[in-house]
DNA sequence: CTAGGGTGTTACCGGTCTGTAACTTTTAGA
DNA sequence: TCTAAAAGTTACAGACCGGTAACACCCTAG
């Protein structure tokens, strides 16, 4: 029978995406190192032998989220090389289909909501990686030509970030559902300023 | 010495309102019975005497929140009597200030973060009370003359759910500074059409 | 073939969690 | 004042948690 996860990578690999998959399903109190280690078909011992702690493991698995959120912004650039006014439209376009494949929202803020403590080593790390998505965005409605840049971006940010936390409340046919049509306009009223 | 909470009230309400507030600072998992009957100054066996779980305890304090939410729309009714235009702006108010209050945000959104069992008790309160708030913000926009009444429902949610989560992720400079701004030109532009 | 690092296995530690039993004390109402 | 309900106290059950120790195994590089 053959495993969830990739069939024959290293243990440490096989950790990480498994966690991933795990804390996102199920949030990070939810689920214990043991049912990490079993579904991805190892065990306790050699987590802890890669990772200081399930803290430490936390903190890796957001960062390799982000690590994937960045490959998509490439993917961006490459398939409308120069055109930012048309990569924004791509952002939108992904941000929606994000919403329609996936109902647990956003990993990172997840993660904020999840662990209180305000010395937990994921907290600073969840700061920094959205600080820099939202570099990313101001940068890319800037390049796109418009005035009010930074509002714009940070707009679209908040549209997205509830409607990823109003999905998990209400469900896909709630306000969530509008996504696209609302960010589009947005975009619109903003070109025209 | 005094207790941190009400004076001398019955252990039912102090429960409730300590756990209100312990789960909204620290998170549902993040906070265990004994931590609450202690702090409200009584013992695990009268919680369990007035509420028939944890789970159930949980169910308690989301409606209690809501009820909470309730009373702040009947003041908007108290302080413009009719006027459903200043109303909307009242709750664009009240919302800003909510915002700057406190940062750990909606405790039915958060909730539905923690929650993720599809069969808890809270998920189908969450539901509930999240859809009737959207039914009375639609409502008013309604009332107020506003033609696509729905979507400047759902938009003004969503730029309100994600600044609170936005909060809890990158804090009070965040792109939820800006809320007010957003949602009153949003307004602007809605009774411009 | 052999040495050694990575991995698997088992058992365990101390702590915390929700929930309950049995009993005593306090409180409030007639 | 007497009584009955409500609340406090202590102890415990059973499960799960994160994390570690000790040891056996396998697989590959030399």
């Amino acid at each position: 029978m053959s495993d969830g996860v990739a069939e024959r990578s290293r243990p440490r690999d096989r950790i990480l995406e498994t966690a991933q998959d795990m804390f996102h399903k199920h949030g990070i109190k939810g689920v214990g190192v043991d049912a990490i280690t079993e579904a991805a078909g190892t065990n306790k011992m050699t987590l802890y032998r890669h990772f200081e702690s399930k803290d430490e493991l936390v903190v890796e698995c957001l960062r390799a989220t982000a690590a994937k959120a960045s490959r998509i912004w490439d993917e961006f650039e490459a398939r409308h090389p120069g055109d930012k006014l048309a990569q924004l439209h791509a952002w939108v376009q992904k941000a929606s289909e994000l919403l329609s494949a996936d109902s647990r929202g956003c990993d990172m803020a997840n993660a904020a909501v999840e662990l209180t403590e305000t010395d937990h080593p994921a907290r600073r790390v969840i700061k920094e990686l959205k600080e820099a998505q939202r570099e990313k965005l101001v940068a890319l409605c800037r390049d796109a030509g418009i005035g009010q840049a930074e509002l714009l971006a940070d707009t679209l940010s908040l549209l997205l970030e509830g409607a990823r936390v109003s999905m998990q409340s209400v469900g896909a046919e709630g306000p969530s559902a509008q996504f696209v049509r609302m960010a589009e306009s947005l975009i619109a009223s903003f070109r025209a300023r």
